[in-house]
DNA sequence: GTCTATATAGAGATAGAC
DNA sequence: GTCTATCTCTATATAGAC
């Protein structure tokens, strides 16, 4: 199920200026292909052919096509990540500007959010893009302990899964965008409220 | 991104009771890979093997790959919309019977249920299956408009999407199995609850 | 440092023997 | 009706020229 853990780095870590654009260009088309024609259609030489280089520049940087995703999920997830980081800690309403947040973030490129989201399933990360990604939940996490008190772990998992379901449906197409925000809102609090017994 | 639609059924219609056996055996080979090494390594040749069949026999009764899996989406759902058909329409808590359905059907094998859910998106069903899974939708959402009363459409769906996120999460491991019923029921009718204007 | 050309391998699918 | 052998295509990845 799981790949044999390749080193994900660039081979060369990029530092001068024209590198640091071709690897740009390379996980910049990698995206493309994959909200255009889907994970199927994803392949190197194609990779490459979208980037403007060629294969062997593309093996340069990276040692597989695993490694370009990686570097991919890790560049939408940092994305997301400093946005949840910039919400104020102790705000007044944290849980909206998180949902905010989430739903920007997801709706800018929804097909390539959906598209990551499934690909990352029984996906070998690195180690950084898995720090990532365990930031991103405990960050929502304890935004929602701040609002809702001391709540169980799993009940604050189960608060996040909803919302994150929720918002990756509707950028599915399957729920309609506007009053997105109010919905997940309602199902979030919905659920914490009926947990502390809001018959 | 969707693939161009081939009709998916068995080239022969089985008949001979032989011939049954031998496309069940098919299909619960791909089942089985599926579930033991995930979709990347599910492959027509590995199949045949699988199956104790040779791969020429496997495209006597499957013009190719996609027809086998839209084969076993089918079969799964067989199930589960047949354990949903079962619960009385009228039933006091139809809606606690819904979820342990879901909840069974879910982890009689989990890595197959959460496998199929992933590839089914973005997946080009055959008539039928489409309209099992339209099936499964419709009734879920009509078990739910009878215990909670008239219901926007959107809102609806909402809860169902509620529902087979967190159980499909659980099937993962992402949530633990043990209280999980409770779980769901929990997040749906938190939901629905919110939007009645339960403060 | 980037390209073209290509080796290699794996998967889909078929032909033709039995 | 089923098998073996194989054709073809496509994708990964590398070698070697420039």
């Amino acid at each position: 199920m799981t790949r044999p853990v390749t080193a994900p780095e660039p081979r060369k870590t990029p530092v001068q200026r024209r590198a640091v654009e071709t690897c740009a260009a390379i996980v910049e088309a990698a995206a493309r292909i994959l909200e255009e024609q889907g994970a199927e259609a994803v392949n190197t030489n194609l990779i490459a052919d979208r980037a403007g280089v060629s294969v062997g520049t593309l093996y340069q940087y990276y040692p597989d096509k695993h490694a370009i995703l990686v570097a991919l999920i890790r560049r939408e997830r940092e994305v997301l990540l400093a946005e949840l980081r910039a919400i104020p800690h102790g705000a007044e309403d944290a849980l909206r500007e998180m949902i905010a947040a989430s739903i920007r973030h997801q709706f800018v490129r929804p097909r390539l959010a959906s598209a990551l989201e499934r690909i990352e399933i029984g996906f070998a990360l690195d180690a950084e893009a898995a720090e990532m990604a365990e930031a991103i939940a405990g960050m929502s996490a304890s935004l929602l302990a701040r609002q809702f008190g001391a709540l169980d772990r799993t009940d604050l998992l189960t608060a996040v899964l909803i919302a994150r379901g929720l918002i990756n449906a509707a950028g599915e197409g399957q729920l309609p965008e506007v009053g997105l925000a109010e919905r997940v809102r309602n199902a979030v609090e919905g659920y914490l409220r009926a947990l502390t017994g809001g018959a």
